[in-house]
DNA sequence: CCTTGTGAAGTGGTTCACAGCT
DNA sequence: AGCTGTGAACCACTTCACAAGG
């Protein structure tokens, strides 16, 4: 497998922003495969995601060309390639703040490990929660967060709190040096350039699809 | 206020989508503005979020001139005119499946009412949970769905269950009548055309900022 | 013969720059 | 003087259409 370093990063370079967001569906097709099945055409995959066939060659040629003419892509290949371009056979540290009925879920969410994210801390200023365990890890006061992710090498973290405090976390993460956040309050958080922001919220999601429900034909 | 119905059609054809994505976010951060706060300006807006002012602009044009030149945007005018156009002042009766940490999290959301969507069922297939109660809502079982779509006039579906069971569950949803889904579990699901789709789920948006980490200067 | 890989054309989104109002 | 609204230029993404290759 092919992995010089050099080659990589020109690779990413070059990625396309919309390619980047789809190669984590292209790599979720691949995982409901049929077991067995160990090729397929740009035109099955596009089928599974209602994309057009021309756009999955073109998002898969970003990676090299992979496939083979007249036959399809190998399955098991191609889901290393998209992996080793998403990072994902790397090992990425996160932690998680705010550990109510969602932050539990996230923690407990177990397809993580194999997607190379692995929580190593969870965070709530509730009294109460600190202390307890979920899926192993005791919650910690938000007090100890600095300290845990420059200890623990944290690169990601996850917001899971209500709104009014999400600003207030986000500081204290990007002033730790988490590069990545992942917001799932429902309110628009300010961090200094150089760090990235996913907005996660359920309620952007739904006003999004209430937009495509009215007074259409 | 302008609310003739040929007028509003018209604003809502021409949308671009990407326009769509980004009126919830102003609209969250007019909700941030500081109490008292009578008007903004583009450049003040797009700080907030990270864009271009005129990018704000133009995305607010489409919506009409509801600006004052030299003075900029009158925040409750905005507010009115941005819950227009995604339809949040209409009632949007919707219903979760799959009742785990997550779905209950979703069930709690109350910022909802606010938004026009309101949850009028909660399914899982699991027995234990059947007849529990959440938010007021008694969980029902999945095979009572169809005819609780039909009913409540349900035309939001959220999927909240276990991978393996999402595409079983869209097939339902869409079956009894729903064209709208906000699918959380981690897997791209299939629908009939005419069925809107969005994915919102927790890997695969750490996938996109899985990519963002490696590697870069 | 079938399916990839890719220039070229087409579409849509962003940014610029300035005219038009207040 | 200041900020909006918007054509025009620019850039990015998508689709087409076909050459290349097993």
């Amino acid at each position: 497998m092919l992995l010089d370093p050099l080659y990589c990063a020109l690779v990413k370079d070059r990625l396309p922003g919309v390619t980047v967001q789809r190669l984590p569906l292209y790599l979720k097709c691949l995982d409901d495969l049929p077991a067995g099945q160990v090729q397929l055409s740009s035109d099955e995959l596009a089928a599974r995601i209602g994309l057009n066939a021309a756009m999955v060659r073109k998002d898969l040629s970003y990676l090299g060309s992979y496939g083979v003419r007249g036959v399809g892509y190998e399955v098991e290949h191609l889901r290393f390639y998209i992996r080793q371009a998403l990072g994902l056979n790397n090992e990425w540290p996160i932690v998680i703040v705010g550990i109510g009925n969602l932050g539990r879920a996230l923690a407990k969410f177990d397809r993580f490990s194999s997607e190379g994210f692995h929580a190593v801390g969870l965070f709530d200023n509730d009294l109460e929660k600190i202390g307890d365990q979920v899926n192993g890890l005791v919650i910690e006061p938000v007090e100890d967060l600095p300290a845990a992710v420059a200890d623990r090498s944290v690169v990601i973290g996850v917001i899971a709190t209500p709104a009014h405090a999400a600003q207030e976390v986000a500081e204290l993460l990007a002033g730790s040096g988490v590069r990545s956040i992942l917001n799932f309050a429902p309110t628009v958080i300010k961090v200094p350039a150089g760090v990235k922001v996913r907005q996660a919220d359920f309620s952007t999601e739904m006003q999004v699809l209430a937009f495509y429900l009215h007074d259409r034909p």
